[in-house]
Order: C-alpha cells, then structure tokens, then sequence
DNA sequence: AACCTTTGCGCAAAGCTTTGCGGAATTATC
DNA sequence: GATAATTCCGCAAAGCTTTGCGCAAAGGTT
C-alpha cells in the first residue's frame, strides 16, 4: 500500500488551509469561497485525490461493498447472475465481494459471518443445498441488514427474494411433453428441502394433473444436483419395469448428465426418451441433439436481485421484503419433438 | 450497519478498564494480568467482537481485499480461475473483490482506478483482449502494488505471471493432428496482440516444421473470439479452395462455434474435418463428437495467481516477478481420429 | 463611529484500532 | 523504613474523513 494515496492533509498542507476547508472546498460547500474552491479541486485533480473508503465507512458506519455468497462459483447459472449483481453494483458505486459456500450449510454460516466482520453494507446469496436450518438469518432480519435472497430462497415473508416461476415452468414442460405425445413423463427433481425443488414438483404435477395423467411416485426421483448423482437418479429411471418415455431434469447438469446415461445405454433422444432441462442457452444449443429447455433470464436475476438490495440499503425505513418473480420461457429444440 | 458491532469502547466500559487495555488483553499482551485478560477475552466472545477491519486499515494502511479483473465473468474458464483464486484468498484471510472489464481498454483501466481507490491490497487481472497499451501498469509496479496476472499477460519482467504451455500445447495439437493423418492444419487464432495467440501461433508453425508441412498462411485466420468472429472465421476457411482438412481452435469458443459450422455444412467430424479446442473438460464430453481438446488447469491456475499475489503482499522488500507456467494436457477424443 | 450581519475559515470531536510512553501501585532490596 | 524495581494499566497520537460550532475580518446600517 505505502503512500500511495495522498489525503486531504496532504491538500491543506500544500495549500496552507485546514483540512475541514479541503474537505468542504471539495464538495462545494458554500461557506468556502469561489477562487478558493477552485484551487483545492484543482490540485485533488493534480494529486489524483480520492476520499479513503475506510475512513468514510468508519466515520459513516456504511460500506460501498456487498456481499455475495454462492453455493458454487463455477456453473453458468452462477456466474451469469454474479454478472448481473456485478452490474448493478458497479452502475452504483457498490464493490462485489464473493465467497462460495461449496453447497454446505456450515461453510455458509461461516461465509455470513467473514463477510458480516468485513463490514458489508448487506449480503446477496442464494441457499446452499446442505441448508435446513434458517436460524442463522435471524439476527441479519432483525437488525435490519440488507439482504437478498435469490433462487434458493426461504422466510419470504421477512426477506426480499428474486425467483422465477418455478411451478409454471414445470407445468409447461410437463404439458409440452403430453403434446409431443409423451405419457410416462419423468422428473429429475433436485434436493427436497429446496424451494425450487418443491415448486417444481408442484409443477410437474399439476401439469399431470391437466393432461388427465396419474402421478407415478416411481417416476419421481431425488438428486443431489451433482452430475454423478444425477446419472444414478437417470439409471433408477430407466431402469423402471415400464420405463418414462420422457424425463424432465432439474436443472442443467442433471439434463446433461441424464444425456449422457440416456445415449450410454443405446437408447435415442427424442425418439426413446425425451428430455428437456433447465438450462443456459450455449449448453443446449451446443449438445446433440440440442436440448429443449426452460431458460433461466439469469443475467436478469443478478440485476433484479441487486436492485432489490439497493432498495433496501437506500430506505430510511425498512422497506417490506419484495418478491421478484422473473419469467423464464420454454424454449423447444429437438430433444423433446419426435 | 446500525449499531451492529461492538467495538473496544463497548468492552472497555462494560468492564471499566481503557481502551488500549481491551486491545492489548485480547492481543495477549504481557503487560495485561493474566485474570483481565480472561475477563476481556470471555466479554469479547461473549458479545462477539471483532475488530473492525476498516479502522485496522486506515491505522496499518493495508487492506484484506484482493481486487479482481476478468475480461468476462460468465466462461466457464474465468469463473473456474476466480474460484481457484478465492479458496486461496479464503484460507489466507483474504477477500477477493471482482470487477469485470467486458474485453474493454477502456472499462479496465476504469476497474483498475476504481479498485485502487477501494483501497484493495493489490490486483490479479487478466487484460482485456482490446487493451494495448500498458502504460496504466507502470504507476502500480513503481509503486510495488502486489500484481499478478494469469493467461493474458504483459510486462512479465516486471509482473508475476501465470500462464499455461501455450507454445506446447499448440505443438503438441499439431502434431496429434499429423499423426492422425490430417495434412491441411488450419488454425483459428485469436487477436493477434495476445500473448496467448502468439505462442499458440508459434506452436503451430513449429509443430508444422517438425513434421515437414509448410505454413500455409491462408491456413492461419484470426477472430476475436466471440462466437460470430469464430463462426466466420470457420466459414472463411471451409471456402478455401482446398479445405482444411483440420481446425485447431484456440479456445472453447471457438471450437464450439467451429463446430456447429462445420456441421451446419454438412461435413462430418472428424472425417471430413478434425477438430481440437483449448476447452474445459465439461463441454467437451457432452457434446457429439466428443471433443480432443487442451485441458486448462483453470482452478490451479487461480490458486497459483494466489499464492503469487500473497507472495508479494507478504514480502517486505519487493521479490522478483515470478513466471508460474502450469502445464496442460492434450485429451484425445472423438474429434480428431478418424 | 458604534453595532450588526455576512463571509470565510479553523477547531475539535467522532468513528475504531494499535502502540509508545508515562505513571501509579505493588513488591523487592538494602 | 526508604529507595529501586516490577507489575499493570491509562493517555494520547496517528490514520482519514465529515460536520457542528465558534471566531475573526469584512462589509453594511444608522
């Protein structure tokens, strides 16, 4: 670091004023005169001044940075929304400090509090898998921390969230199949706790439910969301006395880890089995046959969540927690028309 | 914020003792009785203190932030690198703070004085493909603000690098593809400034050379590696008079876009062509064929930059510059043997 | 010419931490 | 019992910024 940055003091010294004047001086104040104004703006200019964000944050007892926790930095769907909160932040003046939970509850608990003593203006995250116990948010609600909640979500009454329509996509997708001629339809479902998980299965059986088709518990499996635990959540289905003539998965890596297992065992998509995911559009457009999927305004997700956040932050008050629910839209490529 | 975190002055008067002797007690200093130090150490946990980092910085003039730039936030191999780089921030105390340059010049130097005056401890960056000129470099190494940058790099006498085996690599794919008897080896470059395209292009000659074909400058195309300057400069090179009867990409991208061209034509991988691409293991596999590529060790590559980075952050004279080049690994599939 | 209002600027505190130095109280020494 | 040496703790400054308040000089008023 060393002296890299020079400080008002260094200002009023050069200009034999006190450092409050600097300080006014450079933000207008009236009480400092025109021509004197002018020459402190001019040599901060010279100097390449810029106010100390650590003195400000001490002095304010705010900060210019938001935390962002994710249960994985990796995929798609992560960094795309990262990207978008990075946006957002960036158009506002805030800084995006990212820790990865590694979809576990403890390291997650343990992320919060590193990034709560760094004195974060609030955090932006999305549920580890592993999280069942939602305790640990409870005192960031009562003091009134800013906080966003995205994709993995819970207590949605206390809490601004940014979703998308979960039950919808899935009832589309389950009714899109029926019209392709699908009848033993299948889904991937991810880990049972999640919100995402539960609407999607709502989904996937109400649409059922609309086609006049029965729920087969058999065709509903779990999985960890993890590509080895996705292919043995495919095998168990094709495995089935009567196996699905189509499968839905959770989300991507379960689609192309369930691609995969389906063309291992010699059977031909869309025509022995169809499939459809959540997915990003480069992955389904690159594989074969191109997947059809529920594509995920990701990018949108990031920018809705971090508007939320600065709802909260800029309110005098608190302001009531949100509900962003974005739209995602079906997007049918081969996979699942024979 | 709020009055979240208790600070020194909170012990110090809940227990009647200075301030300076709650810093010192929780520091264990011998000067402090054994017994107040317990007393202080049990209040301060008790009440979960935890020393405010911005008034440690502004006191030590240091920081515990990294500042991070990428060309892009969304790839898969940027993502991996920053995964690889925040675990070792992690284990180190450190948070990384991530700015995203969209390939532009200008919005990187914009990141790089934006992230200056957060106050970060240093920057790990890779450069935008646009930027040129490197002079906004020379104030950050007179200044020996710690400095590291992995993939596209410039000034490597003066900055730690990491890189992979670019020019071995490339002669290694070339290679690969002689012996699998392609003899007209095109390559998509990328823009001509990067280092990375250089030593790409350099392999490829060489690995020319070593198997006595000749450089066939209609064979070398350049594109700036977004999917339509890939896509055209596949299409450029499928209308040769003599077609390439392989394409050696010079990124994911670019072999992905490649290939869904020269499928698009109705030529066969890899009989009618051969195809290899620097790529990540994931899309790789999923995708028909199967795609030979140039495994990165992106996460390594992170954690490397990392441990550079704290390196220089630790060393109280300024250690030399350190050129880290990781080695890659040629995976052969279905792409490239016929 | 005496008083009042502006105008223009500085003092000092607050926010939190670390650390050199000084000082009071206790113990040891002669 | 007086002096020297410990032991244990507090004062204050530094790091940087913002802002309420005070103060001097200048100008205006009668």
């Amino acid at each position: 670091m060393s002296k890299r940055h020079v400080s008002l003091k260094t200002l009023a010294q050069t200009l034999n004023v006190s450092i409050s004047t600097v300080s006014r001086a450079l933000r207008n104040h009236p009480d400092i005169s025109a021509e004197l104004t002018q020459k402190v703006q001019e040599l901060a200019q010279e100097l390449d001044y810029s106010p100390n964000p650590l003195a400000i944050g001490l002095l304010k007892h705010q900060s210019n940075t938001i935390g962002v926790i994710v249960p994985d930095l990796v995929t798609y769907f992560f960094s795309s929304i990262i990207s978008g909160i990075e946006s957002v932040a960036n158009e506002h003046g805030y800084y995006i400090v990212i820790r990865c939970s590694y979809e576990s509850a403890e390291k997650e608990k343990e992320c919060l509090d590193n990034l709560l003593k760094l004195r974060v203006a609030g955090i932006i995250m999305c549920l580890a898998q592993e999280t069942q116990d939602y305790a640990h948010f409870s005192n960031l609600i009562e003091e009134q921390v800013p906080l966003v909640f995205f994709d993995r979500i819970c207590r949605p009454e206390e809490v601004s969230t940014v979703v998308v329509d979960n039950l919808e996509a899935a009832r589309r997708i389950t009714r899109h199949f029926f019209e392709s001629g699908y009848r033993r339809i299948a889904h991937i479902a991810g880990p049972a706790q999640l919100n995402i998980t539960q609407e999607r299965i709502q989904g996937y059986q109400q649409g059922l439910a609309e086609c006049d088709l029965a729920f087969d518990e058999s065709l509903l499996v779990h999985c960890d969301l993890s590509i080895p635990s996705a292919t043995e959540a495919t095998r168990q289905l094709l495995a089935l006395p009567v196996r699905p003539d189509a499968i839905f998965g959770v989300n991507d890596t379960t689609a192309f880890a369930a691609m995969k297992e389906i063309k291992r065992q010699g059977l031909r998509i869309p025509n022995d089995v169809g499939l459809v995911g959540f997915t990003d559009e480069f992955h389904a457009t690159v594989v074969e046959p191109t997947l059809t999927s529920v594509m995920h305004p990701t990018y949108e997700m990031g920018r809705e969540a971090g508007l939320l956040f600065l709802e909260q932050v800029n309110a005098q008050a608190a302001p009531a927690p949100r509900q962003a629910v974005l739209t995602t839209q079906l997007v049918i490529r081969e996979s699942s028309v024979r």
